[in-house]
RNA sequence: GCCCUCAUCGUCUAUCGGUUAGGACAGGGGAUUCUCAAUCCUCAAAGCGGGGUUCAACUCCCCGUGGGGGCACCA
C-alpha cells in the first residue's frame, strides 16, 4: 500500500478533471481537509468522508490536511487521537500536512489540533468585531446577520426568536449544484465560557489553512449557509463545496452510527478485513467509474475520481458485499503477501491458545497450511477455526458432520483400510495420496468420496476444509496414520 | 412545524431524450468436484404516483408521496 507519505504528492492529472472550479482559488493548488473530533471512535461513514478527500487530493496532485476539531476539552483526547491515527494509516490514507505521526503531517499551517489555535480564533473574532459583526447577549458572542430585523414569534420552538430579512446564501454544491439557502437568524460563535463553537473554527482554520475545497458529509449542507456568512464577513473567499452522501444503516431507518452493525474501522481491523478491500469497497458506496468495473487497483480510482462523479443519494451499507469485496482481495493476494498478512492476523489474537499454537509452528509448515487454505476462506477472520487441527491434536469434533458421516457404511472399517494403503504412500504428493485412495476405493467397488468424507472427519474433526489430500500431504504421513488409527473418543458410540 | 436534500431490481449502481433498462452483491436453479468454498452457466428481480414539455421521457419541469439530513452556548 502507499505509506511512503506525503512530501512529494503524486500528479495524477491537473485541472482539466475538475468541472467548477473553486470559486476563489483559480488555478490554485487544491488543499482539502479532514477533520474529525477526537472521540474514541472512527466511523465508517467519516472514513469514506476522509478517503474522498484523500482521493481528491491525489486525483489533483493537491495537498491532503488533517485537522482535529478537539474543542471538547473533556475528553481523553491522547488516546482518542490514536484511534484516528490508526485507522487513517490503516486505512492508507496519509496526510501531508496535519499533526507528525510517522512519516505523515507537517506543514507551515499548524499547528493542527483546535486546542491549540485559540489565539488564531480571538484574531479573527477582533476581526468580526472591528467590521461590527458581533454582539454580546446572555454572556455569549453573536454572530451579526445582515439586513432588517423584527421579532416572531417561532410557533415551534415556542419562543420569540429574531429574524433577519436577509439574502439566502449560494452554494456553488460540486456534487449538488446550485443550492440556495437562507440563515436568517443570528448565531452563537463564542459560547460564555468563552469557547469558540465549531462554526467560526471551522471557517476560520479553512480560511488560515487555504482550504480550496471542503468535502463532507451532507449532514453539513444545512451549517453551510452559516458558514458562507462567515466567510463573508471575514472577507475571505468562500471554497467549493462538495456534501457527500450519507451511509444509512443496513437495517431500520436512519443513517448509520457508532452504535451500528460494522459502523467502526477499528472492528474490521481487528477482524482481519483487508484495508485495500473495505477501502475499495467504501469507494463503491457514492462513486463508480462510469462503467461496471467493482475491483479496482487504488491508482486507478485515483485516476478516474472526481468530485462530479460522486452520486447525491444516500447508500446503505451492505456487510455482504463487503465480504465479497474483502474475499476477492483475499483470494488475489500473492503467496507471500497472504502468508504475511495471515501470520498478522494470528498475531493480533494475543492471548488465544489456537493462535499461539500456529505461531509457535514452524514457519514452513504455518506457510503450507496458510496456502492450502487461502482460496477457501472469505476473510482472515475464519483462519483460527478452519486451521486448528493442523497445530493441535486437541481439535474440536463437530457432533452434526459425525453423526452424518458415521452414520453410513461402516467407517471402522473404512479408516483400517485407508490406514493399510497409506501406509506406504508418497506423503510429498497431492496425487500419490489420491492414486492411493483411488485405487482403494475402487477395489472396494466405491467412490472417492465414500473414503473422503470419513477420512476427513478423522483428521480434522469437521465435514469442511481444504482438499483432502492437500490436508494429508501438509499433515504428513505420520500425524495422518495416528489420527485414522486412533479415532477419537467421539468415534465410538455416537 | 420550518429549511435543505434525494428518488432505477431486496442492496450498491450504469443510462447524461430514442436501449430487449446493463453490471455487481444477496436469493433460486444447474454444471464441476474429495467435503466446503471458489469458479462457470442460468433464473427471478427495477424506472414511486400524477401532471406537463417533446415526434419521443427512467432521463427535462412542476406537484404530490416517500426516504435522508438539519433546525444547540454538539461537532
Amino acid at each position: 500500500m502507499n505509506q511512503q507519505c506525503c512530501a512529494a504528492p503524486h500528479r495524477f492529472s491537473g485541472w482539466r478533471c475538475c468541472r467548477v472550479a473553486p470559486q476563489s482559488f483559480p488555478m490554485a493548488q487544491v488543499r482539502v481537509r479532514f477533520a474529525p473530533s477526537p472521540t474514541g471512535f472512527f466511523h465508517i461513514g467519516s472514513a469514506r468522508t476522509a478517503l474522498f478527500n484523500w482521493l481528491y487530493a491525489r486525483h489533483t496532485g493537491g495537498v491532503f490536511v488533517l485537522r482535529i476539531e478537539d474543542t471538547d476539552a473533556a475528553r481523553n483526547t491522547e488516546e482518542f487521537l490514536k484511534v484516528i491515527y490508526d485507522s487513517l494509516t490503516w486505512l492508507g490514507l496519509n496526510w501531508d500536512e496535519g499533526p507528525k505521526v510517522g512519516t505523515c503531517g507537517g506543514g507551515d499551517s499548524g499547528p493542527y489540533r483546535q486546542s491549540e489555535r485559540a489565539p488564531i480564533y480571538r484574531e479573527y473574532l477582533e476581526k468580526l468585531k472591528a467590521a461590527g459583526r458581533t454582539y454580546e447577549k446572555d454572556g455569549a458572542i453573536w454572530f451579526k446577520l445582515l439586513g432588517d430585523r423584527q421579532e416572531v414569534f417561532d410557533e415551534h420552538r415556542k419562543k420569540t426568536v429574531v429574524k433577519v430579512k436577509n439574502t439566502p446564501a449560494v452554494i456553488e454544491d460540486l456534487i449538488r449544484g446550485r443550492v440556495e439557502r437562507l440563515e436568517d437568524e443570528d448565531f452563537v460563535i463564542v459560547r460564555s465560557d468563552g469557547n469558540p463553537v465549531f462554526h467560526l473554527v471551522n471557517v476560520v482554520d479553512d480560511i488560515a489553512m487555504r482550504i480550496t475545497h471542503v468535502i463532507r458529509g451532507e449532514d453539513h449542507l444545512s451549517n453551510t449557509s452559516k458558514h458562507v456568512e462567515l466567510f463573508k464577513a471575514l472577507g475571505a473567499p468562500v471554497p467549493a463545496y462538495a456534501h457527500i452522501p450519507l451511509i444509512l444503516k443496513q437495517n431500520g431507518p436512519g443513517k448509520m452510527s457508532k452504535r451500528d452493525q460494522g459502523a467502526l474501522i477499528e472492528e474490521y481491523q481487528r477482524r482481519g478485513f483487508l484495508p485495500e478491500a473495505l477501502v475499495n469497497f467504501l469507494c463503491l458506496l457514492g462513486w463508480n467509474p462510469g462503467d461496471d468495473r467493482e475491483k479496482m487497483p487504488i491508482a486507478e480510482i485515483i485516476r478516474l475520481f472526481d468530485l462530479p462523479g460522486v452520486n447525491q443519494s444516500n447508500a446503505r451499507f451492505d456487510e455482504k458485499k463487503l465480504a465479497h469485496v474483502n474475499m476477492a482481495y483475499l483470494l488475489e493476494l500473492p503467496a507471500d503477501e497472504f502468508v504475511r498478512r495471515a501470520r498478522g492476523y494470528f498475531s493480533g489474537l494475543g492471548e488465544n491458545a489456537g493462535a499461539k499454537a500456529a505461531l509457535a509452528a514452524d514457519a514452513g509448515f504455518f506457510r503450507e497450511v496458510m496456502l492450502l487454505c487461502q482460496s477457501k476462506l472469505k476473510g482472515l477472520e475464519e483462519l483460527p477455526a478452519y486451521t486448528a487441527y493442523f497445530f493441535t491434536e486437541d481439535y474440536p469434533v463437530d457432533a452434526k458432520a459425525r453423526d452424518k458421516v458415521m452414520g453410513k457404511g461402516d467407517p471402522a472399517a473404512r479408516l483400517r483400510e485407508l490406514a493399510a494403503a497409506l501406509a506406504t504412500t508418497d506423503f510429498s504428493s497431492d496425487t500419490a495420496i489420491e492414486e492411493a485412495i483411488k485405487v482403494l476405493a475402487a477395489g472396494k467397488g466405491l467412490g472417492f468420496g465414500d473414503y473422503q468424507s470419513v477420512a476427513r472427519l478423522a483428521v480434522s474433526g469437521t465435514n469442511i476444509g481444504p482438499s483432502i489430500t492437500g490436508m494429508f500431504r501438509v499433515l504428513g504421513r505420520e500425524r495422518v496414520l495416528a489420527r485414522l488409527g486412533l479415532p477419537k473418543e467421539a468415534f465410538g458410540s455416537a
